[in-house]
Formats: structure tokens, sequence, C-alpha cells
DNA sequence: CACGATGATTGATGTGCGTCAATCGCGCGA
DNA sequence: TCGCGCGATTGACGCACATCAATCATCGTG
């Protein structure tokens, strides 16, 4: 059911904003691509594990994807997540080897592209080389500002940025409505990734609830009260978000 | 002076690893364009301004750049360091805008190569497509690593997994003889890169001194006496690190 | 040669966040 | 229906690191 918000409102069809090309014969071609190499994730699964050798491109088409990293003593960070339309190839230099174990936050429809089936498209497509671009520019983005924040931000800057690159992501594939959306983590997971542990990340949800600035419900329902004062504690000017966050051109 | 070190390691007519390819004519294609768009930096400037619009690709031939990002407030983190050889495309998806801003950190060499004329260049090597790709993944694969120490390690292993890495990548463009490398930094720098204080890199160099993993000489020439315990220390598998870290294929 | 500037070093003090632990609330399965 | 378990919440306490401040070392400059 936590899934289920993201799969009904977009387009049940399968194309998340990314996918949107000019060319409609394209987007078709894209559309079977994806439906071919479809796979279904529960809740919890690991879709990759970190240090595995892989020959895949993933996209997500509905759920929570996260892309973690461990320490040899089991300590966990949340590097990215990926979200319905999210582009992942989580290979690193030289050899073929995952740099990043990838799980199901929630249970999650993926589609997992063989890498010579994603290199044809390449030439088939040319404007897929550009939306490629896009996308690892805007992760390259991402995972700048996030470290910015977590270099040098306290705890209320990563949680009000978290919640901030979240919305923004989400509302790009139509996952918010009235400022209101879905984060189906656990404050745990949450902490993972903006490095907190998850006694802090509960005090300071709470505290930003107190300053007004969002509100939860019902174990992770978040809306965005006051979008100016969220972006002012997290040190953002509200503006530039727009062009650094959504990877896709799309509004 | 400091750069000096670089720039006589190497062999002095500029083919950072990175760019060795296998085939003879491509290397002097590509030796050619470095040489016509070379431009020198003095230590301290500014390259290229966060926020401004940019349409080139930068290579560093020489000296370090720094790659930073800056809250309101004026803190600074260091996103990166481009050392020689290492390719730099510092834009943001959508617009054409800097992500990050770009400082030469010693004085520097650098090629300012235009959009457009890579992407031609692209098209005549589609080796070098391969290598930007390895290039890309190289970068993301340092960011984690880095953010996963940022988020859950302490200072030591902080410190201590930035060696480690500075170490290998200068290795691998041979500015490192017996374990023994110029770090032309502050500690300021180094704690903007860190996520410290420039107080606590002093005490905590001096504490990884005093451990004996590593040694200090002339404000910042570093020597790495025991990489095993310092590997330890930054919580990484020695070996593993050859894979994930340099980003060319070469030693 | 004294000087001022910049950065390293070291100590003292404060605090933001981690850790431990107890309680609470909810959903789920027997 | 009861109980079990996971996760959220809250309080108490400690520590790692930031901050402030003073001293020192080095270097370039008039």
């Amino acid at each position: 059911m936590t899934e289920q918000n993201l799969l009904t409102t977009p387009p049940r069809h399968i194309a998340p904003p990314a996918w949107k090309l000019s060319t409609t014969s394209g987007t078709e071609m894209i559309e079977q691509l994806l439906r071919t190499y479809q796979r279904r994730s529960h809740a919890g699964t690991v879709v990759a594990l970190e240090g595995s050798t892989s020959h895949v491109v993933f996209c997500v088409l509905s759920g929570w994807l996260s892309l973690s990293k461990s320490m040899e003593d089991g300590q966990r960070h949340i590097i990215d997540f990926a979200l319905p339309g999210d582009l992942v190839n989580s290979v690193c230099a030289n050899n073929k080897t995952n740099a990043l174990q990838i799980e199901a936050v929630t249970s999650a429809t993926v589609a997992v592209i063989p890498d010579y089936r994603w290199a044809s498209l390449l030439e088939d497509l040319p404007q897929l080389k550009n939306l490629e671009d896009r996308v690892i520019a805007g992760t390259l983005s991402r995972l700048s500002e996030r470290m910015l924040r977590l270099g040098k931000g306290n705890a209320e800057t990563r949680i009000a940025y978290a919640m901030i690159e979240l919305c923004i992501r989400l509302r790009a594939v139509g996952a918010v409505r009235d400022w209101t959306f879905h984060l189906p983590l656990t404050q745990q997971q949450l902490g993972d990734f903006v490095g907190l542990s998850s006694v802090h990340v509960c005090r300071t949800l709470r505290s930003l609830s107190r300053l007004g600035v969002i509100a939860m419900k019902d174990h992770m329902d978040i809306t965005i009260h006051n979008i100016d004062g969220l972006a002012k504690i997290a040190g953002v000017d509200p503006r530039a978000l727009e062009n650094q966050i959504i990877p896709s051109g799309r509004r």
C-alpha cells in the first residue's frame, strides 16, 4: 500500500518523465524495452550486491530503491535513492563491479536492461545520450549538495534539505499533491541517508514540526507547510532548486 | 615550487595516464588539442565560478584544482580535488550552469576545451567515450566512498581515508615515491575536504603520526609508513582500493 | 633586522549528537 | 482476543568535535 501511492499517481503505462522524448516512436520503442525486462522486487530485497559483477542498467518503474555502501564494521550509509523514472548504472571504474548495494525500499518494479541492449538503444536513439548525460549530471549535483550539508550542516539543515530534495524529485513524477508526499522510510533509513542516528532523526523531525515548517501524519506522510522557512533552514535558495535538482527536463 | 614536484615527476610532454590510449595517433591528436587550449592559473585563482554558465571541459595538466560548494553563510566544502590527468565537466543538469566552484589550489596548467570541440573529438575517437565513462564512474565511486566516511566515520577514519585516496591517485600520475607525496593543502583546506575544523585536522594528523602510520615533514610532505594500519583505520580493504579508486587503467 | 601575515600547534571550554534504556503505539499472526 | 515485535518517542548521560584563544614557526617585505 505504500507503493500504491506511487503506482497510481503517474500514468499506469510506465512512462516516467525522464523517458518522455520528443519523438513518439522513440518513446514507444523504450516502453517496449522496459516492459520486456521488467521485474518485481519485494520490499527489503537486495537487487544487486555491493562488490558483485554486473552488466546491466536499472530503470526504476515504480517504488523506491536505496543505493548504499557499508564499512567493515557494518555501518551503512545510503548514498542515494532511486525513485520512479531514475536510471541507475551502478558500476565502478575498470571492472564491472557494483560500487553500491542496491535494495528495494518498498516493493518495486524495475527494468533490468542488459548493457549491450542499452548500448544498442543509445545508437538507435541519439537523444538518449543527452538524457543519460543529464541524469549523470543531476546525480553528481545531488551528491554534491548532500555532501555539503553532511560536511557543514547540522541535523536540522540536513533533514530539511532531504525533505526538499525528495519533495522536488517526487513532484517530478507526480507523487506530490498539495505539498504532501509519502516517505516510505523508517527513521533509521532516513538517518542512514542524512548521517544521523535514528533517535536524532526523530528529535529533529519533531523540532521541525514544532517550528511549523513541516507536518507528519501516519508514520511518514510529510506535508511541507512553509517551503521558504524550510529552504532557509536547509540553506538553499528555493528558486535554485528547480534547476539544480530535477534531473529530467520536465516541470 | 609546490607544483614543481608534480611537473617534474611525470613525463614533461603532458600525457597523464588517463590519456594514454592504445592508438598512438589518437594520443598525438589529443596532445595537440591539449596544447592548443592550455592555460595557466596561479595558486588561489578562481577558474570557474559556482553558478556561472560554461560550455567547456577542463583537463588538468599540472597542479591541483579544488571543486567546492558553499552555503549561504559562507561555509565551504571541497567536494573533490582534480589532479593532473583528471577530466572535469562541472555542469549541472538542464542548463549549462556550473554546479561547483573551481579553484586552483596550486599554480596549475589546465586545458580549457570548448564543448563543441570535445564533442567532435569524441566522434573521431570512440575510445574516448570509454575513457569518459570510466572517469565518471570513478568520480561517483570516490564521492560515494567519501560520503560514507563523512556520514559514519570519525576524524581518524576520514583523514586516514583521505590520505589513502590521495596517495593512490597521486601514485597513478607518478607523484609518489617511496610512499611519500606532497600535499599542497593548508589544514583548513584539508578540513573543508573531510568535514573537520582545521584545529581538529591538526590534532588528528598528529594522532596518526603518534600511531606511526604516517609521518609529516615540511608542512605537508606525507609519508605512509604502515599502509595496512592506515587502511584499517580508514575502514578499507587495501586490495579493494586498487580497483575502486584509480579511474584509469594504469597501475 | 624588525615587522606583519599566515598557518600550525596546543589548551580550555562548550555543545550537538550518539548511545543506552525505558516506554509507548501499532499492526500482525496465532 | 491476546501477545509479540518492530519502530517511534522521550529522557539521561557521555563523548567527539567545534569554538575560542594564546603561542609559536615560518616566510616575505620594507
